[in-house]
Order: structure tokens, then sequence, then C-alpha cells
DNA sequence: ACTAAAACAGACAAGTCTGTATCGTATTAA
DNA sequence: TTAATACGATACAGACTTGTCTGTTTTAGT
């Protein structure tokens, strides 16, 4: 008998996978737990709500996605490749099997319109975002205003990474990226 | 007692702001038939699921937009300055009280996954789109390949779209027009 | 005015969902 | 050894869901 990961853990991570593979509400509390073999009122100590679940896959979301960006960065070398590999890296999130698109749009897609909570961390992790590409911009590129220029960035990040999904094509990231090493 | 319009119509319509304000699996049918004041056994003589009434949700919502947007640029010059009023359009768009960004995106990340049907239809107007700006761009610009420069603008436009509500502000439209005026 | 189609109201089935409560077991720490 | 804690299994409450069915009333065409 193999040692099992801790249970908030293993909640976490499948609730991960489940929510981002078939939907937020699509997703039961028993499959979760059914998947991750944790007993329910186990799941109800770990998180008082499913929307709790909700918040700790969003972040949990978040930090693999820095950490994987981040280690895909770091072998590149400094100036405008360092900044255009923001899509090179989106081509690998795309080639992920399980890809579906933009978690945070999918769950703000998913909740009703009264929930500002989730939709509070959503913006956050957007925020953050937006703050990540700025620094890149301004880290490795001259440009005399990094902050617009890394809005148009964002911008065209984002769009990539949704409509790669809706077309089930890689070509928007590919488009995005002409369009950003044009307006660099 | 004044008449009311017939009762089809009156369930897309009526669907179509709940499903579109609130998300489809947030919205039951009983809400529905509540506010359009349709019997149950009514609606199902004129859908026969649910899912049914979702591709008519689709359709009206395409039908709508296509309206609006044509009478639109009906009135700009020809020319580059009525492919870039597509983003002029988009902030009309975006000004609407009940905006809610892109319901092709929001549906799709609602429904599961094993559900062609309503992805297929969303993949169909999701190509209309792309008909559409080529032509647009055709029609308008003087270049040597259309086919990419719509792509590029599609891609910007889906972007801004999706975005402005994600962000609750135009900013992405402004930026979206301002790349598309580059790249044109 | 008569007939047939259409829309009405509403009960109901059968299943889903989240969240709670109960009870028994296993692990861990003092 | 004992006490506390974590976890597992499962039953259950209560409120939802979509879709069906019955029977009544309204509307429209001839």
């Amino acid at each position: 008998m193999k040692k099992q990961k801790p249970v908030k853990e293993r909640l976490i991570e499948t609730a991960s996978e489940l929510f981002y593979q078939n939907g937020y509400n699509n997703t039961g509390i028993n499959e979760v737990i059914e998947k991750a073999q944790v007993a329910k009122a186990s799941l109800y100590t770990h998180f008082k709500t499913k929307d709790a679940l909700c918040l700790a896959y969003l972040n949990h979301k978040e930090e693999q996605f820095y950490n994987k960006l981040n280690i895909f960065l770091k072998g590149k070398q400094k100036g405008k490749v360092k900044v255009v590999a923001l899509f090179d890296f989106l081509r690998e999130l795309y080639r992920e099997p399980d890809f579906k698109g933009g978690w945070n749009q999918n769950i703000l897609a998913e909740i009703p319109k009264g929930n500002t909570i989730i939709k509070e961390e959503i913006f956050k992790h957007k925020t953050n975002l937006k703050t990540f590409v700025t620094e890149l911009v301004s880290n490795n590129l001259d440009t005399k205003n990094p902050e617009k220029l890394a809005s148009k960035l964002y911008l065209l990040f984002e769009g990539a990474l949704v409509e790669s999904y809706l077309q089930q094509d890689s070509w928007p990231i590919r488009e995005a990226k002409e369009i950003a090493m044009q307006i660099i």
C-alpha cells in the first residue's frame, strides 16, 4: 500500500482537473471526493463550501501557471526574445492534452453575478498577470511607456489563450505572436 | 389587455436575456417560462429540450449582432475607417448595460465536453464572423493577403470582447483598436 | 357558431445537487 | 495507555433540476 498525498492536496488537485476539464457547475462534489478518494465529511472540514474549493482551484491554477512560465522564461535570452517567448509558452500550454482555454474566463462565465468573492479573486489574478507582463517589458525592452505596451501584450496573450481553444487550432497564438513582434 | 408577442418569440427573447445575463446552467426552465409567461407544456412543444432552446439563443444572439453591426457600419465611409469601425462598434456593445462579454465563449465554458451539437453551432458562428471580417477587409483595403489580416483583426476583436468584460473596463477595446490601426 | 389547434395551469416523476449528521476506525501525541 | 484528531463510509435533508402528463381554457379559421 503506497502512501498517498495529504487529503487537502488531493482534493485541490482533483478539483482542479475536474473543474477545468468539465466545468465548475458540471462537476459535483461527489465526483470530486470519489476521484480523490476522500470522504465527504473530510472535504467539508477542509473547505466550508464548494465555492471555497473553487477559490483554491483558481489559486492552484495560478501557482502552476507561474511555475511553468518562470521555468520556461528562465532559459530565454534577455531582450525582445524573452518578451515574445510569452507566446511560445502559450503554445506549450495549448499542446497540453487537456487544454481548455482560460480558466478564469470559464469560471467567470459560470458563477452567478452576485458572487463577488470569486469575481474579486479573478480580477486579482488578472491584475497579477498584467503586472507580470509589465515587469517583463520593463526588464527586457527599452520603451518609453512600458505599461501601455504591456497592456497590448496582455490583451494579445489573453485573446490567443481564449481563441486558440475556441478555434481548436493554434493559429491565434501564431498571429498574436506576429502582432506582438510588430508592435514591440 | 394588450396583445403579446407569439409564444415562441417570447421564449427565445426571455431565454436570451437570462442565459446571457445569468448563465446557461444557472438559469432554470422554470425561470424562463415564468418570466416569459408561458406554460411549461408550451415550451416543450416548441423546443424538445433545453439544449434546443440554447441553440435558438445562440442564433438569436448572432442575428441581433449582425443586425446591429451592419447598421453601424452602414454610415461609415469606405476604406480603413470602416474596418477599424469594428472596434467602435465593440464600444457600443460594451456600453450596453447588460454587457457580459462573449456569449459563445460563455456557453462553451458551460456545456459538457460531449455536447457536440452546441459546439458545432458555436464553431459555425465563429467561422461566420471570420468570413465577415475577411470580406470587410477585402472590400475596404488594398492588401495582398486579406485573409491573414482578417485573422489578426478577428483575434483582436474577440480578445477585446472577452477582456473588456473581464477587466470591467473599455481599455482593451481602445488598445485593440490602436493595434488594428498599426497593422493595417 | 362549430371545430381544431394552441396555450394555459399545475401536479408529478426521477434524478441531480450541496451540505449535515452519525458512527466507526485509524493514526498520532503526550 | 489514553486522549485527541483525522479520516472513511454512508445515510439523510432539503432544495433544486429537466421533462412528462393531464385536463382545462383560449384562440383562430371556416
